[in-house]
RNA sequence: GGGAGCAUAGCUCAGCUGGUUAGAGCACCUGCCUUACAAGCAGGGGGUCACAGGUUCGAGUCCUGUUGUUCCCACCA
């Protein structure tokens, strides 16, 4: 920064050459080092191929926040970067990139695929990397990870391995969450529900025994031809006589049996249930308690079964190796090959055909539909890897509860409590070729699983060298859960990363995975490390668009956060993201904030500008006598300095800037450097050198408070300023120091502001224009305070000679009086004055004044307040009063001096 | 059905454990290019703190209920 400079800061040039600065200089790089106490963040790791959005933005905005804090104060900070492969996301993407070749999954080959997806990584891989720099994130890129790098793999292993071998994995058929679009399983977690206009179709059963029929309404007909029981609840007299008694199917003219179950709720509907235990998750359950057979109609890329899929089941059947609760497939004969929306509609023609249809029903009703793609999901029965939550979710749970991990706002603890006290087995394999693929193997021979974390060569039970390894992947969170670990060495217990800056310390993340990703490394931590994997967790909300609208794709409201970067600055960007916010709670985009934002950097410019032009010195030092407006700006920045630390340590960012945008806006710009101006233009040179360094002391401290939230601009402006050392960002935090509290100079001097105020106000009413000055003359008691800021009265109150007496002026004749708490001003105006109007301002102040002066005396008068309240309290509402009081005789006086 | 958030100036929001006459930015009105900044300076208008009760010497802040709104979880054969 050089001294003769635009107007406006620019941030676009500056913020590539310091941040190349920084990281050609190593100042991201964390370093272990036993003399400091450890700080450490994780990076939440983006999807690989993905793009920075405003959601990113806020993330990596708070922890770089947090990070170049605590560097700053000294601790060994630690930024761990990195990426996920986000299986089912970027698997997605290179599916449709192959579309447009005309190629399929199945004509490449797992291994062909999986080229093609590296090279897709490859492509895109660097790109939201790339974007998280030009916010200026200060985390180590030497130390970048990936969730499918080598050591992360290696940790994925480790831990299926363990889990199998201690039995917390299994492998079953169990009902699952289908999606027929991905192709594949996926946990409850990643089932959304969504409102959708249906039908409850009302179908006439014929009872074998008894002839009659039973009517029961489902939203999905098409299941009914994987129908194998219906349930009735065993108190519900209605159907007391048909315990035992069987049902013909409609359209298959199947018997099915009438079975007594509690899940058969007399009070909804008839009471009555069909029961697919293939295509409910419900009836699964019915049907494990009763032994039904398990009858699969749809495929599992959303069609009805036929011939062929029937054979295949035939031909396993066969094998002897069946696993348990394998569904038998059903030819679904007319129906086979049409998908089920096809088959709803064939088989509702059919069933009225037949009578069977008794009437249909408008219904509204939340449907499971896949998190990514947004296919309704289909729940199916189907062989999967599984992870026994109940034994990790215990301890997770303790952890919290002891206040080993607090979340911050406080009222997240009870979101994830609540996820953790309800989790149910997570389904952990998916039918994708793109992550890490299970570390189990069969034996072709005899069908005996290895579970290790290399490919076996012979099988242990047969001898058999022929093994195929399943081709199953696992879920992407199953990767994302070990990352505050997986990323610092482990499972090498010895590497210096993990014992140096494990546990981590703060997890910043949106409240909106605390379930999917928060929890699932609380429990993995505790099992796999012995400890909980961060102590704290800063949750934050999402980014809106100016109508509170979610940004999405479909949507087209997205705001790209590199457009706003590259038209306002990345600074302007971060202020508007953090200041804009409170803890917890979503904020919404506005272009208005950010230019306000934008704004205040140029503001921070001008002023250091302004020092600059007037900058002799060449060493950043205090003088040694202050004068009285240099200890109310100490005072007041040491006051800043104490409460912007302790927002920062409660993690209240939002507050915390503002502090300092007020700080420097309001005290140090309106005030201070105007303050400062009549000794800079002075010909005492002492006086000169001795703001100079006062304004540029305080300035440092300025920067070092704001760098944290607007680095680039900061470290800019703190080297052109005399300094010591080579970078802003690894400065010493400034610490608040009890000799720099000036309360009585402080005073002193806002009675002087006071005056300034009064005077401005009175001649802005009056319309003087700021070219007319005029003579003052006060009358006070604080005579000798007054007389400190003549300079000041005269600079900033446009005011030529000024008189400074303990009495009034014998002749009032002429004057305009006015007056503050502790003076009476008089000025030689009075030409303009309308007397009529100036009595009625004076009526409405001094009535107001009154009323407010009541209010206290009745607040004091109360026995049970002076009885109750505090010191402080009553000892301030005294202060009150008496002020209010003296200002109540001062208008009186003036009043009656208008006649 | 269970849980949570939000409701304060025209707009976007602060307001921590209850305690000065409720604040900021933007917008609006008036006057100023006062040699750092018009992306600025000075001055000003604008709020029965959603509603109804309650606790308290004292409530925007705590409690109960109501309304509106957003979200999470569960269920819906």
């Amino acid at each position: 920064m050089a001294k003769e400079l635009s107007k406006i800061y620019e941030p676009k040039e500056v913020e590539q050459r310091i941040y190349q600065q920084w990281e050609e200089s190593g100042c991201f790089r964390g370093k272990i080092d036993p003399e400091k106490k450890p700080y450490t963040i994780v990076m939440p790791p983006p999807n690989v191929t993905g793009q920075l959005h405003m959601g990113h933005a806020m993330d990596n905005t708070m922890q770089d926040i947090l990070i170049r804090f605590k560097r700053m104060q000294g601790y060994a900070a630690l930024w761990v970067p990195g990426t996920d492969h986000a299986s089912i996301a970027t698997e997605a993407k290179v599916v449709e990139d192959m579309r447009k070749d005309g190629l399929t999954k199945d004509d490449l080959g797992r291994e062909k695929f999986l080229e093609r997806a590296w090279a897709w990584k490859n492509k895109y891989g660097g790109r939201i990397v790339k974007q998280l720099r030009t916010l200026g994130s200060s985390c180590d890129w030497e130390r970048e990870r990936f969730t499918m790098d080598e050591g992360c793999s290696d940790a994925v292993k480790e831990v299926f391995v363990r889990l199998y071998n201690e039995g917390e994995i299994y492998q079953g058929n169990r009902m699952v969450n289908w999606c027929p679009h991905c192709n594949t399983s996926i946990s409850d977690a990643e089932v959304e529900y969504e409102a959708q206009n249906g039908h409850f179709w009302h179908l006439l059963y014929q009872v074998k025994e008894t002839g009659e029929y039973l009517e029961l309404a489902t939203t999905r007909p098409e299941t009914m031809l994987g129908d194998t029981a219906v349930a009735i609840n065993a108190e519900d007299e209605r159907y007391a006589h048909l315990h035992g008694c069987h049902v013909i199917l409609p359209l298959l003219n199947k018997e099915l049996p009438i079975v007594l179950d509690e899940h058969a709720d007399m009070t909804k509907g008839t009471g009555v249930v069909k029961i697919t235990p293939a295509h409910d998750p419900n009836d699964f359950e019915v049907g494990q308690r009763h032994n039904l057979p398990i009858v699969r109609c749809f495929t599992y890329d959303g069609h009805m079964t036929g011939a062929e899929d029937r054979a295949a089941w035939v031909e396993l059947m066969a094998s002897g190796h069946v696993p348990a609760n394998e569904p038998e497939v059903l030819d679904c004969g007319k129906y086979a090959g049409m998908t089920t929306a096809e088959a709803r509609q064939a088989i509702l023609e059919d069933l009225t055909a037949c009578g069977a249809l008794k009437e249909v029903e408008d219904l509204q009703h939340d449907v499971g539909t896949c998190y990514r793609c947004h296919t309704s999901i289909e729940p199916m029965v189907s062989k999967q890897w599984f992870v026994r939550m109940a034994p990790l979710a215990a301890p997770a749970i303790e952890a919290v509860e002891r206040g080993e991990i607090r979340f911050v706002p406080e009222r997240f603890t009870k979101n994830y409590l609540n996820w953790m006290n309800n989790t149910r087995d997570w389904c952990i394999s998916r039918q994708l070729w793109w992550g890490h693929q299970i570390p189990a193997w069969y034996c072709d021979a005899c069908g005996e699983t290895v579970v290790a974390k290399d490919a076996p060569t012979v099988c242990p039970k047969c001898g058999c060298s022929h093994l195929t390894q399943d081709p199953d992947t696992l879920d992407t969170w199953f990767s994302s859960a070990l990352w505050p670990f997986s990323t610092l060495g482990w499972p090498d217990e010895n590497a210096g990363d993990l014992k140096f800056f494990y546990p981590t310390n703060t997890l910043v993340t949106g409240y909106d995975i605390i379930g999917f990703w928060v929890s699932r490394m609380i429990f993995s931590g505790l099992a796999y490390t012995g400890k909980v994997p961060f102590d704290t967790v800063a949750v934050h909300g999402i980014v809106r668009d100016s109508l509170g609208r979610k940004m999405s794709k479909s949507l087209g409201n997205g705001i790209d956060p590199l457009v706003v970067i590259d038209q306002y600055g990345a600074d302007a960007l971060r202020l508007m993201l953090t200041m804009g916010s409170t803890p917890g709670n979503d904020m919404r985009f506005s272009e208005e904030k950010v230019k306000a934002m934008r704004n205040f950097c140029n503001k921070i410019w001008n002023a250091s500008r302004f020092l600059l032009m007037n900058l002799t010195i060449t060493e950043n030092k205090l003088p040694d006598t202050l004068e009285l407006e240099d200890k109310w700006i100490l005072s007041k920045l040491n006051r800043v300095i104490k409460e912007v630390t302790a927002n920062l340590e409660k993690f209240e960012l939002g507050v915390a800037a503002q502090k300092v945008y007020d700080f420097l806006w309001d005290s140090y710009c309106d005030w201070y450097i105007e303050l400062t101006k009549s000794r800079l233009t002075s010909d005492d040179e002492a006086a000169k050198i001795q703001a100079q360094q006062v304004l540029c002391w305080v300035l440092t401290d300025i920067l070092k408070l704001l760098h944290p939230f607007m680095p680039f601009l900061t470290e800019e402006i703190w080297q052109a300023l005399p300094h010591e050392g080579e970078f802003l960002m690894l400065q010493d935090w400034p610490v608040y120091n009890p000799a720099f509290d000036f309360p009585a100079d402080e005073a002193a001097m806002e009675k002087i502001m006071d005056a300034i105020k009064a005077i401005r106000a009175r001649r802005a009413e009056m319309g003087v224009a700021p070219s007319r000055k005029a003579e003052l003359t006060i009358a006070t008691a604080d005579a000798d305070v007054f007389a400190k800021g003549v300079p000041f009265l005269q600079r900033l109150a446009f005011t030529t000679e000024v008189q400074v007496s303990a009495e009034a002026p014998a002749s009032l004749e002429g004057l305009v009086s006015l007056v503050t708490a502790d003076a009476k001003l008089y000025i030689p105006l009075s030409e303009l004055v309308d007397v009529a109007a100036e009595r009625k301002r004076l009526q409405k102040a001094l009535e107001k004044k009154e009323k407010y002066r009541d209010g206290i005396i009745r607040k004091l008068g109360n026995e049970k307040f002076t009885a109750k309240a505090p010191d402080y309290v009553i000892q301030r509402e005294r202060e009150n009063l008496d002020k209010a009081e003296r200002e109540v005789a001062q208008l009186q006086e003036s009043l009656a001096a208008l006649g």
